[in-house]
DNA sequence: ATTCTTGTTGCATC
DNA sequence: AGATGCAACAAGAA
């Protein structure tokens, strides 16, 4: 589930950790995240240390603490942050910070693609400097993505935007709904677009990651109704522009939904 | 019981 | 060398 946006609302859900110390790492069992760290590693690493300052890129999430501590979280498919009270367990826990002040700060995820990092030092961690360029920054221009298609231009444009090193934080149903607006078929050849097409398309990566920071960042309020977001799922779902039925099929290996009425091949020529 | 999954990586092949 | 495609990872939900 967490792209862009959600990760950004998971970030905010580790708030109320903020300016507290560490005063315990529970690690429950050995889960895949969590790789070689250890309970006792984290806590050495982490022991009354205060929470500073928290990030949030593309899919990943940073917590840095006093010191020069640095926690990263990818949530993978199903990794989610909450805070609860001391005694609280939820199910799932692969980690979680007791604070002082009581409370904890917990990190879950039942399907384990998820990730921690454990990282000190001056600077940042390779692993956060490493993001790419985000889709709202002045970095990611027009001949960014230009050139990042026409390198891969015989995928098909929907696998080419799951592509981190280019589109960070852009996940399926983002993909699914940046192509919706803009008009392009998912199977269309990246290579068949040009500079006409990258501006909308640039332009629509934009909009769409505005968006979803500014509703479901903010709050995980839902999506209007006039997205593609809430119908993608249902069977027989309607497009929300044309009411022509959509589609679902799998493209580059994932499963993708778009609106045959509005979204058709040829269309990113010029 | 079977099939589905909003992510990433590593490997084989082109 | 670089691009491309796909299985594997793991477990809950429908």
């Amino acid at each position: 589930m967490p792209e862009l946006a959600e990760v950004e609302y998971f970030r905010k859900r580790w708030d109320p950790g903020l300016g507290r110390r560490v005063t315990e790492v529970r690690l429950p069992r050995a889960t895949r995240p969590t790789r070689g760290l250890t309970a006792a590693k984290l806590h050495a690493a982490l022991e009354g240390r205060r929470l500073r300052a928290s990030f949030a890129a593309a899919k990943q999430m940073a917590f840095r603490f006093e010191g020069g501590i640095w926690l990263g979280i990818h949530l993978g498919m199903t990794g989610r942050t909450e805070c609860v009270g001391a005694e609280g367990t939820p199910p799932h826990e692969a980690l979680s910070l007791l604070m002082s002040g009581g409370r904890r700060l917990v990190f879950a995820d039942p399907r384990q693609f998820g990730r921690v990092r454990l990282w000190m030092g001056p600077g940042e961690p390779d692993w956060w400097s490493a993001i790419a360029p985000a889709v709202l920054s002045d970095a990611f221009t027009e001949e960014a993505v230009a050139e990042f298609l026409r390198r891969r231009a015989r995928s098909p444009i929907k696998a080419v935007l799951l592509m981190q090193e280019r589109f960070p934080g852009v996940g399926n149903w983002m993909a699914d709904e940046v192509l919706w607006r803009a008009g392009f078929h998912p199977r269309a050849k990246a290579g068949a677009f040009g500079p006409v097409s990258v501006r909308r398309l640039h332009a629509t990566l934009r909009e769409v990651c505005a968006d979803a920071l500014r509703v479901i960042g903010k709050d995980w309020s839902d999506p209007p109704d006039g997205w593609l977001f809430n119908h993608r799922w249902e069977d027989g779902g309607v497009c929300p522009r044309t009411r022509a039925p959509l589609r679902r099929a799998e493209v580059g290996g994932r499963t993708a939904c778009w609106s045959p009425a509005r979204q058709r091949l040829g269309a990113e020529r010029r």
